[in-house]
DNA sequence: AATTCGTGGGA
DNA sequence: TTCCCAAGAAT
């Protein structure tokens, strides 16, 4: 469907002009940035508010500003990392991703968004965002903030929590012919529904596309989430905070300290445990799965359990 | 297809 | 204080 009142060519250019006066500089942005670059602020990004990946962007390019240099450091420094960004398990996708770049794709990340989509933690909007961002490829791309300025703007607002077949041909028929230029007005509109044509309270008054905007006012109600405040998530972040603070092992007893549950600590502890977001390690626990220790000791380690000493601390839960 | 997965700033 | 919410992915 076409937004009333336009001419083909006359809304690429209306909002590309908005975005050249009104777009944030961010790192990510500047033409020299890398897809690898490119790909970690989108893994980033995702679900998380810019303003707090910006520092961790900026510490992350600079310590592995390569997949092949990430790709050979332990899963746990990229945890580290990492830091509060949230969803801690990209951190770890983010780190598999490399070596899968730099295994099979010869350390170059691929420009096509079926390949991109067989990296993990890479769904359909990343592949898309990096084939177009970094390599100029005429893809549709479709996050929350892109669907809710289009289905505004069209008035073709779907009811799906999922973006649907009609969405994307929705956006397609929105984009340029030109790769680079339809890249660029896909990130127009995700500017515009960041800083603009917000979920809520959008600023109307202020929308470049507002003479052509079918949207009648009317937000749509989320559902709402339970409570994060005590729930085993809670106790996920606890313990995966006080392991990234510390650098090597944390004895159980400061886990229990820091969680008055026990039950709910070790049931939270099997579960990262079981993500690979941490591991058993010398009647504690630490930051990373078991596979870091296998790299760090060296491939000579048989199948037959830990290396470690026999010691083995008495508060330490035992395999249930 | 519906759930689960963090975090912290701002309304 | 409580609640919303911010460039999704995996299962």
């Amino acid at each position: 469907m076409e937004a009333k009142g336009w001419g083909r060519g006359d809304f690429p250019r209306t909002l590309l002009a908005w975005y050249r006066s009104n777009a944030r500089d961010l790192p990510w942005r500047r033409p020299d940035t890398s897809p690898w670059e490119i790909l970690i602020s989108e893994v980033m990004l995702q679900q998380t508010p810019v303003n707090r990946v910006l520092p961790v962007y900026l510490a992350w390019i600079d310590r592995w500003p390569t997949p092949a240099r990430l790709a050979a450091s332990p899963a746990a420094e990229a945890l580290r990392a990492w830091g509060r960004l949230g969803y801690p398990r990209r951190a770890l996708r983010l780190h598999q991703a490399a070596r899968v770049i730099q295994q099979r794709f010869g350390g170059r990340v691929p420009d096509d968004v079926a390949e991109l989509r067989t990296l993990p933690g890479v769904g359909a909007y990343t592949a898309a965002a990096v084939a177009a961002f970094a390599y100029g490829k005429r893809v549709v791309v479709l996050d929350t903030n892109i669907r809710r300025v289009v289905t505004r703007l069209t008035g073709t607002a779907s009811p799906s929590p999922h973006p649907t077949a009609a969405d994307y041909a929705t956006v397609d028929d929105l984009l340029p012919s030109d790769g680079r230029r339809a890249a660029r007005v896909s990130l127009a509109l995700m500017e515009l529904g960041a800083l603009i044509c917000t979920s809520s309270s959008p600023r109307c008054a202020d929308c470049p596309l507002r003479s052509a905007c079918r949207w009648g006012g009317t937000p749509t109600r989320p559902r709402r989430r339970p409570a994060y405040r005590g729930s085993d998530r809670h106790a996920r972040g606890v313990i995966l905070g006080k392991l990234r603070d510390a650098e090597g092992i944390v004895p159980y007893r400061d886990l229990v300290a820091a969680w008055p549950d026990p039950v709910q600590l070790a049931r939270a502890a099997d579960s990262l445990i079981a993500d690979g977001l941490i591991s058993r390690s010398g009647g504690g626990y630490r930051l990373g799965p078991a596979s870091d220790v296998r790299q760090i000791s060296g491939p000579a380690g048989p199948l037959a359990g830990p290396r470690q000493p026999g010691r083995r601390s008495a508060s330490a839960p035992r395999g249930r």
